[in-house]
DNA sequence: ACCTGAACACCGTTCAAGT
DNA sequence: ACCTGAACACCGTTCAAGT
């Protein structure tokens, strides 16, 4: 008689994912995602080909819901209020999710496999249309992307050691882009 | 008769360095950097605590480098030209250490320990002083760098995929951010 | 003092054998 | 079909014994 399948990609990618943000990249073992869907580490190598592609699921899926919390966040018909809601609902997004959301931009055994995690937004490409024109749409949008990131990631890794007003900053930065956007108003 | 020293943490760090560049975090193996540094594996331990403190003493050493090298960008008189070589410098190492660049914001098993190997740079303060007027520094000198880090990482991890000429994004985004400076004057 | 071989613990991964 | 114990390879780390 056939053994019942105890479990599932889907399964083992959650688990991975919940214990990746919760103890770090160093931490995550094979045997601890499979006690934590109730299998034995074999098990798992009939899902996923092996740890860097759980890795890549994993990250795979945070991307997915990152772009999709993106997407969500914009919809009011103004444009610059809708980039005020996408900034802050990519750095609510990688506050909520510290560890993976860096994992995402970290340099990897296979060059590319890294990439190929990040996705566009559409919403956002339509918004910074609006507010930069359609020549500058490309270079405004990772102008505003980069910024974003480059933030975020070093307010995780707890770069702003000097003072100040870290929420300010943030404020500042986003105010500096906007202003300087062809189509511009200011919120 | 006491044995010779035959290698240093210098040495170490060095022969770390380099392999981690070039091959990897992952790659990077107690055995090998004994084997460059022509000693066995535990040697290395009368240096060195453990594999993770070689990783931090490694990105001390990168992140002590990259300071050095924005502080000699700096110089010429001018405001806005420093900041641009200065920024054009930050890029630049970043493009020549990818590896250990990016692991300087990777997150860590031990909070704070990524944070600790990240300086700033006292000329690139004085120069957004001189820019942004003294109220404005430590906000403007965060979305310079903030922008600056979060172009160059995504630019490295392959995150800009949509096509078009990154090198216009770049100079895109710094005309923008240089534009909104209080006390700005185009180069 | 510093170096080393040997040993230990841990973990990713494979595989033959179970059901 | 899927699951498992056993085994293997590899690697970080310790330590007693060398010089």
């Amino acid at each position: 008689m056939p053994a019942h399948a105890q479990t599932s990609t889907a399964a083992i990618v959650a688990a991975g994912r919940h214990l990746l943000e919760e103890r770090g990249a160093d931490a995550l073992t094979m045997q601890d995602v499979a006690e934590a869907v109730g299998v034995r580490a074999p098990s798992l190598y009939k899902r996923v080909r092996s740890r860097s592609d759980l890795f890549r699921l994993i990250l795979e899926d945070v991307a997915d819901e990152l772009t999709a919390s993106l997407d969500a966040a914009a919809g009011s018909g103004d444009p610059v209020a809708d980039l005020r809601a996408m900034t802050a609902a990519y750095r609510g997004f990688a506050h909520s999710n510290p560890v993976t959301y860096t994992l995402m931009f970290a340099p990897d055994s296979v060059p590319g496999a890294t990439a190929r995690s990040v996705r566009s937004s559409a919403a956002l490409l339509r918004v910074v249309a609006e507010l930069a024109g359609p020549q500058h749409t490309l270079p405004a949008a990772r102008t505003i992307v980069a910024w974003a990131h480059g933030f975020i990631t070093m307010e995780l890794a707890g770069a702003f050691r000097l003072g100040g007003d870290v929420e300010q900053a943030w404020d500042f930065g986003l105010d500096q882009i906007l202003a300087v956007m062809p189509g511009r108003s200011r919120a």
